[in-house]
DNA sequence: TCCTCATTAGACCAATTGGTCTAATTGAAG
DNA sequence: CTTCAATTAGACCAATTGGTCTAATGAGGA
């Protein structure tokens, strides 16, 4: 067995549900996708919206997770590791394409579904949690209010990612993230 | 007649889609809100994206208009204007709950629909080259990139609304913006 | 070998989807 | 008043939606 049947679901689920969201997404598409009779699809997972909290967890969690995660530079300023995750972020092709995944199901989920609402922040809140850790062992000035900080970190890459979805690119990302860094910079002790 | 029927179409389809997105609204919602038979919704438009397209045009746009829209302090620095529009956005109760109508539809129909990424991406520009202009007449330092602000600008609010929509807040708005009004006062002259 | 249980297969279903069409009803101009 | 186009009314439709259910399959342990 190549793979096992719930992973695969759960991957063509993610794809499908990231860039033509969750209303977006019929069970057809993913049956399709997937390449498997209903039967399978509803043995695993009770109905749709069962399987995609599962993708928010499995898939989305996973890679806000992952943010942070690369070889840090010994002794390298804490600051910086969030500068050099921001740059990361350009490299990533689907990111620069359709932005963050947790931030779109957030904008269609979060405001019409509570279940949706509850899981995306408990993701959010760690993302943040992890920043603004980072920021407190970072060089930053003292009178600088950190939590607030980690948010408009966060705010910034999202709404930089949401610039022109289709037409994006790279470039577009880093020439505004740039401003990002640039701040991040003026805060340094 | 209290108002005309396509207006009130409008008023309604905006709001439906505002919150619950385009796949998320169904014509019968639509039909519901208005209170009209559906006789004289496909008379006004042909189909849903059609009457999807016309709130784009007639509700959003002006909304995005507006954003610099306000009395302006005799020989105010244009960049106090802009900080001035920031500050203003707190005040409009659905954008710091929904976020922006504009974002919303962008980060749903844009990767799909090559129509709606069109049109948005007009209102977008539109709406970017008034920040460039006013840009250009402030009192920021000649090294700046105007045109990579002025889309950083627009970046940062779009992120900051869409930061966890429903428990979402005034205060969670200011706290994040008011890191995009300290950077950019450190772009004066 | 037989049994068991997880899995696969897909026919089937009621409800809803976006959309069409014809008939009735207006209201304003001549 | 009559005329005629704009509008309203809603029955109707095929296609699709998310979801159920029963039967077949198959792999592993006793």
């Amino acid at each position: 067995m190549p793979q096992p049947t719930r992973e695969k679901i759960l991957d063509e689920v993610f794809k499908l549900v990231y860039i033509h969201g969750y209303n977006g997404t019929s069970m057809s598409m993913i049956l399709g996708a997937c390449e498997i009779p209903k039967g399978s699809l509803y043995h695993y997972f009770r109905f749709k919206k069962e399987m995609v909290l599962a993708v928010l967890r499995e898939r989305i969690a996973p890679r806000m997770d992952a943010f942070y995660h690369f070889e840090m530079r010994e002794g390298q300023d804490a600051i910086d590791t969030i500068i050099e995750a921001l740059l990361n972020v350009a490299q990533k092709e689907e990111l620069v394409r359709y932005g963050c995944p947790l931030n779109r199901l957030n904008q269609e989920m979060s405001p019409v579904d509570a279940d949706f609402e509850a899981a995306i922040n408990m993701i959010y809140e760690k993302l943040k949690q992890k920043t603004v850790t980072l920021l407190q062992n970072s060089s930053i000035k003292e009178d600088v209010a950190i939590d607030s900080l980690a948010e408009f970190i966060i705010a910034s890459v999202w709404g930089s990612l949401s610039l022109s979805p289709v037409q994006s690119s790279k470039e577009r990302y880093l020439s505004s993230v740039t401003h990002l860094i640039k701040y991040l910079k003026t805060l340094k002790k």
